[in-house]
DNA sequence: CCTTGACCTTCCAGTGACTGGAAGGCATAC
DNA sequence: GTATGCCTTCCAGTCACTGGAAGGTCAAGG
């Protein structure tokens, strides 16, 4: 199998797959004659098991530590559910932000019509924006 | 106003403040005799509206393009409004992608424990995850 | 046999938004 | 005088790729 149908199987670009096998993920495949790179079904298989991890919002570094219980015969899974744990309140936080964030984008674009004409600020959209996260009263 | 003070002030690193001058988002303070940047109010006030900016999910290059219209003299709002819409929408487009993701991590870490122990795979937690994601069913 | 086009190879460099560190200068307190 | 905590510049690294250049390989078509 070539790097472009390993790629194309996966939906990854070639240029991903020499990525990761630069970065260790991957093994060095074996080469045809002519210096092609060649993959095995088993290096598709890791190809797909490290995109589904990163899928799952891991990183490769982790994806990687993953790999390395393996390669010393040890079972990742405590650590991956671990892992998952913490990916699991971050997710959590990053929605919530993201609601926020959704809430004033669309509270900025209702009052937009209604904000005054000013001259003299960079734009009154995102002025308006920076007065509501700053509240006038500081310490 | 020092470099530290100033960003203290709005809540960022120094080399944030050196790094947004570097791609011309701020402008080239005055110096102190000695070389020390010194920061006037309204550079605070410009540092700020970068940083609000960003908050909502503008990039530094969509600020610039803002503060490009600033320094042609134009007015930037129709063109804010229009990255905003654009913004609401990639908000709400990464909620779901994230809520899916959630449930996806929440149904893993409950089905871990039922998992079978299998040997000869990286981790039976996110190859289970690949086995979802891949219908067995291809056409 | 020659060409065309799609693939493959390596290497280098760039992305975005910083951040870390080294090596040295300055300002203030003790 | 010296200790500290700033400040300066410059270089390099982060993460996960991606683009491009320059060249090699392979199968099909004329």
């Amino acid at each position: 199998m070539r790097i472009g149908e390993v790629a194309d199987a996966v939906g990854v670009n070639p240029k991903t797959v020499r990525y990761y096998e630069e970065i260790g993920l991957l093994p060095q495949p074996e080469r045809t004659p002519s210096g092609y790179r060649d993959y095995t079904d088993e290096d598709q298989s890791r190809l797909v098991f490290v995109k589904t991890a990163q899928r799952l919002g891991l990183s490769l570094a982790e994806v990687g530590e993953i790999l390395a219980f393996r390669e010393r015969g040890e079972r990742p899974c405590t650590y991956v559910l671990g892992v998952l744990d913490r990916q699991v309140a971050d997710v959590d936080r990053r929605i919530a932000e993201l609601e926020a964030l959704r809430a004033e984008l669309a509270a900025l674009k209702t009052q937009a019509d209604r904000l005054p004409r000013t001259d003299g600020c960079y734009c009154s959209v995102i002025e308006h924006a920076a007065a509501m996260a700053t509240p006038t009263h500081e310490p």
